[in-house]
DNA sequence: GTCTATACCACGATAGAC
DNA sequence: GTCTATCGTGGTATAGAC
């Protein structure tokens, strides 16, 4: 189908990103082959080997791809808030938040390819991706953990912790899975556009990662 | 190993379905053979296709084991709730909750293949386990959204909605990788008992569940 | 009915030719 | 750098033994 068009100038390696990254997100990284990927890549089947090592190597490869800019992301606006004194949680599960979200945004289509991929990485209890992860977010949930703790003095570090999986977890499901509420309500919820869907998350996060907080604040 | 030991009077089609629990549950549905699943359970590679048609039917049978009575059980609380009159949303929270952690307590080991296990299927977007889930959960959503909109007279239907789908992500998510949070955090986070994470979790969630509301009443 | 042996094709990986 | 050939292993299907 796509096999000499040389549509952009990328390189055989970057055509082989490309193509794993939308396969992956749609199917799952274990149904899609490294044949189907070459052919749609006008690709040799030896190439991805060649140029990742692996199928497992291709796939950190494909994940890092998006996760390393969104963590990088993610502190640099923790460091802005820092600077500006103001702590609010809200701002907190934004900058959690939005990077993940403006990343999908850049990407080429307008599907949710890398919520999928996202999500996919976080339930992949396999080694592959778990070793990117260990890699690179104990820095982000530190610094997390650390602002989450200044905003909310009577949270422990402990609790803290606990706070930012369960918040991991939910914004990761429910990117993943929004597509399914019309099924699973039966009709009787209408599916949320990105705005409402982010709003309603900074909500309850911000909820719930505030609780037993006095209220008396803001 | 266990090959022709009969520990239990349990059938081939039993022992298939214990074996491919434990291996699905630390390994993932992808990563176990059914020859693997076969040899270990001391039956014939072809047994899995007897008795539930492909590997495909065989996770579902395994999920469903387990699935089905923990949506019951949930459906059970509500309707207690729902007669004592009692709405507060710590106990919507439990009743969610709780039925997974005691499917869990059930099990035989002690470790927490049951939380992995569900925890699969919840980011498995292949069909496999989908097919099962939009099956059995529109009911039990149904009712929790009821019941939460009941409870929270300014949250709508479709606030509820994702609300519900916010609390199983984090549900999940935490269930399954509470145990690389000494990691995560670089040891600076304890692992937390089943006791405590679950606590946590119902004060998140209840807080999340809430927001927006009053908070006069208790 | 329950189970076994076995054959089939697709997969990931690799060595070596070009 | 690229491709072909090949190997071991995977899921699946079936014929037939008990």
């Amino acid at each position: 189908m796509s096999a000499i068009v040389n549509e952009a100038p990328t390189d055989t390696r970057e055509r082989l990103l490309d193509v794993a990254e939308r396969l992956f997100a749609e199917h799952g990284f274990d149904a899609v082959s490294l044949r189907a990927i070459t052919t749609d890549a006008g690709a040799n089947l030896a190439a991805v080997n060649y140029y990742f090592g692996s199928k497992e190597a291709l796939i950190e490869a494909v994940v890092a791809r998006h996760v390393e800019p969104v963590n990088r992301k993610r502190i640099e606006i923790l460091d802005g808030i820092r600077q500006g004194g103001q702590c609010d949680v809200r701002s907190i599960v934004i900058a959690f938040i939005d990077p993940v979200l403006e990343a999908a945004a850049r990407g080429i289509d307008g599907d949710n390819r890398f919520f999928k991929l996202m999500s996919r990485c976080m339930a992949a209890r396999d080694e592959r991706v778990s070793r990117l992860v260990m890699r690179q977010f104990p820095e982000v949930v530190a610094r997390f953990v650390e602002i989450i703790c200044a905003s909310c003095p009577s949270v422990s570090s402990n609790t803290a912790h606990l706070r930012l999986m369960f918040m991991a977890g939910a914004m990761a499901h429910s990117l993943f899975h929004h597509d399914k509420l019309a099924i699973l309500s039966q009709g009787r919820c209408e599916l949320p556009s990105f705005e409402v869907l982010r709003e309603e998350m900074v909500i309850f996060l911000a909820a719930g990662l505030t609780a037993g907080e006095m209220e008396a604040g803001k």
